[in-house]
DNA sequence: AGCTATTGATAATG
DNA sequence: TCATTATCAATAGCT
């Protein structure tokens, strides 16, 4: 329809071809709504131009026909992988869940909760398991405490020797300090002794003592 | 087009309104194949008959076509919904792997197996949780024991009450007895006695007993 | 955009 | 449903 028959294939002229799509895109949009006015059919259209542009049509909410085409596509697709992968989602959750439910009753039990159901075969296989735990546990801890022990001890060991060292410097300084006051005191003594000589008065000196 | 206008409105008449749908229906693919060759549109439609068949045509997979639909419509609908709950599914399955890694290092501490990062004092409320459990189960073993032991008493008791009851039965029956037997075999040494003394021999009376 | 010659679609009919 | 065809609608090319 138009002067001139046109080929099926891609328009090359960019300006033409825009023009055509502008045109055709009417035309498959309001025959959509004519079909859905007449036959009362349900339709829906979607176009995306070649720039990207966005154009639609739809005589029920395009979700709802959307839905319904998925429905109707089968539960092949998309919609069926994702119901499947929330099955398996809910199957592991439930899975996970499960296992906690068990752990927790065993922590329960563990703990000496929750044993009224227990018959004294199980009473008696807690209980050896805890007296296991508890043996390997006390054992482990007497090893700690035990390195923990001689770890204070070397180290009480080396403050001691260390103390004795600093004990003996501390008496060797006080000894040379003595020595040194001595020998100052002496010398301090000479000078004024030789000053108050000098003045011709010595007495000071015993008091300056 | 065609021998006189058409009204747009429904078409009353069944059977021309099935036909027209075919025939347009044909003809909006049609043009969509069209539209998409010659200007290299993507186009999707999809059409529901009033009788609720169903017909498509996609340039592409229909469901990317969906996909950029919803894009285009705005991250509003299904699609962003259904991301948000697979975050929150793996979100809450890594809770419950978090809590079950929690609860198998807590079982595996009180079965005092890899415990070699605990301190001390994670070692020492470790035992004392365990004590506490050990103490409960013993207690309940106790408990259910002595229940067992006593119920076996009282078993023990009745059974005896009924023997005791049975003996003296079997006492007074083998008394019954023996006064029957008696009382018969007094019968029936008088009856010898009687025989013999109307034989004239009274001496095997004494040899019987 | 608007026009119009021309083609394409289709309503009525068989 | 299929084919025919008279008619109308869409639109290609042009302005």
């Amino acid at each position: 329809m138009g002067r001139g028959k046109v080929e099926l294939k891609r328009i090359e002229n960019q300006t033409s071809r825009q023009v055509t799509f502008s045109k055709r895109k009417n035309g498959i949009l309001k025959k959509a709504f004519e079909l859905s006015v007449l036959c009362e059919a349900e339709v829906a259209v979607i176009i995306f131009s070649p720039s990207g542009k966005f154009y639609q049509f739809a005589t029920d909410e395009m979700d709802r026909i959307i839905a319904r085409y998925r429905n109707e596509v089968g539960q092949l697709h998309s919609n069926h992988k994702r119901l499947r992968t929330v099955k398996s989602w809910n199957s592991e959750i439930e899975e996970l869940k499960k296992s906690i439910n068990i752990m927790e009753a065993r922590l329960r039990h563990f703990s000496g909760e929750d044993i009224s159901t227990l018959g004294v075969k199980e009473l008696k296989q807690l209980e050896r398991q805890l007296k296991i735990g508890v043996d390997r546990i006390r054992s482990k801890k007497r090893r700690v405490m035990s390195e923990q022990i001689n770890s204070l001890k070397r180290r009480q060991k080396d403050l001691q020797e260390e103390n004795l060292r600093l004990q003996q410097r501390v008496q060797l300084q006080e000894l040379h300090d003595a020595n040194l006051s001595l020998r100052n005191l002496g010398a301090n003594r000479r000078v004024e002794f030789q000053q108050r000589v000098l003045r011709g008065s010595a007495q000071s000196v015993n008091q300056g003592i």
